[in-house]
RNA sequence: GCUGUUGUAGCUCAGGGGUAGAGCACCUCAUUGGUAAUGAGGAGGUCGGGAGUUCAAAUCUCCCCAACAGCACCA
């Protein structure tokens, strides 16, 4: 078709200009074309938005842009390359491994290999020598479209098994393709960048790990390295510095450090809460309890071990039972430790008659459960065997269930920013393979959760991100999940809202409508912070330590600096005290200085020194945590601005709206 | 649970077949000092647990436990 009448190619660059090309065009020409240097620096191009490799012809019009190595966007060619590298120095050192997929990943990528002997953290730098000689001979990524026959021909002779059946895997009418790089070929659908050498000097492998094969724990477990790789040095000792400084903010270091628990090997999974953290967690819970409150919750509590005939009849005996902590007793009943709240919620709605003019009930536990996690899973505060949930049940009408979601994530919303957390991502999880309930019935829940998903979206001012996990919801029914990300970047499911099929029915729970026949009410599963736990080691890595006044379990040391001092340090202590702050004092024999700096590291937020010249002048000098500087004051402007600072942001929010309000 | 690594004083860590060492913390004494470590002295562990090899084990081997990094699972 290709003749004079041929229709050219029109292409729009950045700048808004089009021109046009000759089909068949490369990315590599029309850098050519613009000028010298471009052609040298391009490494790929963008055509509708699709990153592409450079040599690859140019069929279709539409927008086109031209990527350099330092754009952005390269970054994902560097750290694919450099995954196609490390393969190829494995496979040169250890010919007998067998690859498997290497993808890109947040700030790296990693590869899977196959091989009898794991690696081990030693083989890393060996292996990183020879990436570094791979990218130094500079060979060219080729890109080859086989067929598929050839394809398995060609891994099966080389014993490539797990590649074999990745070519299975690509979709019918999608070509299969290998890129080149010298001797070595992998499979893959690219794009990548010119050559080897483009990859730079800018990467490290981080460390080695087990991973199953295509994810799946009944599959081989694969050796996988985890690599990191960046556009240039500066980059990546950047992207080392903030590893650090994270490891920093780990919660297991700062819960020492600032004396709130400890774990023991005798309890795997369960905290020791001292008493410094336990009066964060009573913080944390008497903010919920004024929430809940708010929201027309009635606080409940169920037992803690109740019969194993109640969890068959839950479904968990069946469901859940190699998670559930057992006993027998001498007289061989067999109960069951709570893990869930909503088989006693159950109970509790149950017991007497419920009118339709009590719905919707709200009951709300902060339940103790203990699961049986997988040691692996263990993870300090952040996934434990036993945990407090701010637990709560919606029983509701179907009509009430799209008005108590909103109202529930409104909840939840407000509990996060108050909490300063800004990047929330709500996830819908939709029906699962295996599940209860018909179909007509999910597809009733699905779409008023859907529009509830749109509602939280639209209303959020972009604050919120929404996504959809087809086949992640519950045995039970869909749900709700709202992910915060930690300082790590690591992302915490916290709260979850789930609407519930099952239990009522199995449990026979109902209430008596209009017409006074029984109906089954819709149960509704949600909890705010999830784990208080885990929502207070979220909580210490995110502020670093630095917690709000309103949480800190100690709100201000009074160090005195002199002994001189002591009686007026107790009368500065005594008037913080007598405001509700929470105060120690330090009145040992030591230098300032170095009560400044245990109290600093202990991340205690304000010390207040007082010495010969704060007794006589009646006045303290503030030091905040953070800061270098401090501020003398008053001992009365003192005791009001942290009083004033220590009001938990609810009961400002409503004291405001109230004032709001009068005025 | 799976793969790998680790486990020595409260913490951070050194050592390594012949019965343990540092710094900080702790205790005592001296020092009363202006905002991130005052000085001196003292006490503290049998080297995660068990078994084995050995004349001798914390050190080598095996089993177990726990922690860490991933995976799988999940609030």
């Amino acid at each position: 078709m290709a003749n004079a009448t041929s229709p050219q190619l029109q292409l729009e660059f950045p700048d808004s200009t089009v021109r046009e090309f000759e089909p068949g065009t490369s990315g590599a020409d029309i850098a050519a074309g613009i000028s010298r240097s471009l052609a040298k620096k391009s490494v790929a191009y963008v055509l509708n938005g699709d990153l592409k490799d450079l040599s690859e012809p140019i069929l279709n019009s539409g927008t086109i842009e031209i990527v350099t190595r330092e754009d952005e966007r390269a970054l994902e060619l560097i750290r694919h390359d450099c995954a196609h590298v490390l393969a190829e120095a494995v496979q040169a050192l250890w010919p007998d491994t067998k690859v498997t997929i290497g993808p890109v990943i947040e700030n790296g990528f990693y590869y899977d290999f196959d091989r009898d002997q794991p690696f081990t953290p030693e083989d890393l730098a060996t292996i990183e020598k020879k990436m570094a000689q791979i990218i130094q001979q500079n060979e060219p990524f080729a890109k080859e479209v086989w067929s598929r026959e050839k394809a398995k021909e060609y891994f099966a002779a080389q014993g490539e098994s797990y590649k074999v059946e990745l070519v299975d895997m690509i979709p019918e009418g999608e070509d299969v393709k290998v890129y080149r790089q010298g001797e070595w070929l992998d499979l893959c659908r690219g794009p990548h960048m010119p050559s080897t050498g483009l990859v730079g000097r800018a990467f490290k492998l981080m460390n080695v790990a087990g991973a199953y094969w295509r994810g799946d724990s009944d599959n081989q477990m694969l050796s996988r390295i985890y690599g990191t790789a960046w556009a240039d040095e500066k980059q990546l000792k950047n992207y080392l510095h903030m590893l650090e400084e994270a490891q920093k903010r780990d919660h297991r270091k700062l819960g020492r450090e600032m004396d709130l628990f400890h774990f023991q090997e005798e309890g795997p999974g369960v905290v020791f809460w001292h008493a410094k953290g336990w009066k964060v967690f009573q913080n944390l819970v008497n903010y919920m309890r004024r929430r809940i409150d708010e929201h027309g919750y009635d606080e409940v509590n169920a037992p803690q071990i109740l019969d194993k005939a109640l969890w068959q009849m839950s479904g968990h005996w069946d469901w859940y039972r190699e998670n559930m902590f057992t006993t027998v007793t001498e007289d061989d009943r067999e109960f069951a430790i709570k893990p869930m709240n909503c088989p006693g919620h159950v109970q509790i709605f149950k017991n007497g008659l419920r009118s339709y003019r009590e719905l919707p009930v709200k009951m709300a536990e902060f339940g103790n459960v203990h699961r049986y996690e997988p040691s692996g899973a263990l993870h300090g505060l952040m996934r434990v065997r036993g945990f407090t949930q701010d637990d709560a049940h919606v029983f509701c009408t179907p009509e009430q269930l799209e008005a108590e979601c909103l109202r529930i994530n409104d909840l939840i919303l407000t509990t996060y920013s108050d909490f300063d957390f800004g990047d929330i991502v709500v996830k819908l999880s939709t029906r699962p393979e295996k599940r209860v309930g018909s179909d007509e019935g999910w597809d009733r829940a699905e779409s008023i959760m859907q529009s509830v998903l749109n509602k939280i979206e639209a209303d959020s001012d972009g604050r919120i991100k929404t996504e959809l996990n087809p086949g992640e919801g519950a045995f039970y029914g869909p749900k709700f999940e709202y992910v915060l990300r930690d300082a790590i970047g690591r992302d915490w499911q916290c709260g979850t809202t789930q609407v519930d099929f099952a239990l009522p029915e199995r449990f026979g729970a109902f209430y008596i409508d209009q017409n006074s026949d029984k109906q089954e009410p819709v149960m509704v599963h949600r909890a705010i912070c999830g784990s208080m736990e885990r929502f207070i080691g979220i909580l210490i890595e995110h502020f670093a330590g630095h917690l709000p006044l309103w949480l800190s379990p100690v709100q201000a040391v009074v160090a005195t600096i002199t002994s001189e001092a002591d009686p007026f340090g107790e009368k500065v202590a005594e008037a913080l005290r007598d405001a509700g702050l929470n105060v120690e004092t330090d009145f040992r024999n030591e230098k300032i200085n170095y009560k400044v700096r245990e109290h600093s590291l202990a991340k205690v937020p304000a010390i207040i020194a007082v010495g010969a010249r704060e007794a006589e002048e009646g006045t303290v000098s503030i030091r905040r945590l953070g800061s270098k500087h401090q501020t003398s004051m008053s001992l009365e402007e003192a005791v009001a601005s942290l009083v004033e600072e220590a009001v938990p942001p609810d009961v400002r929010r409503k004291r405001d709206a109230k004032k709001a309000a009068e005025s």
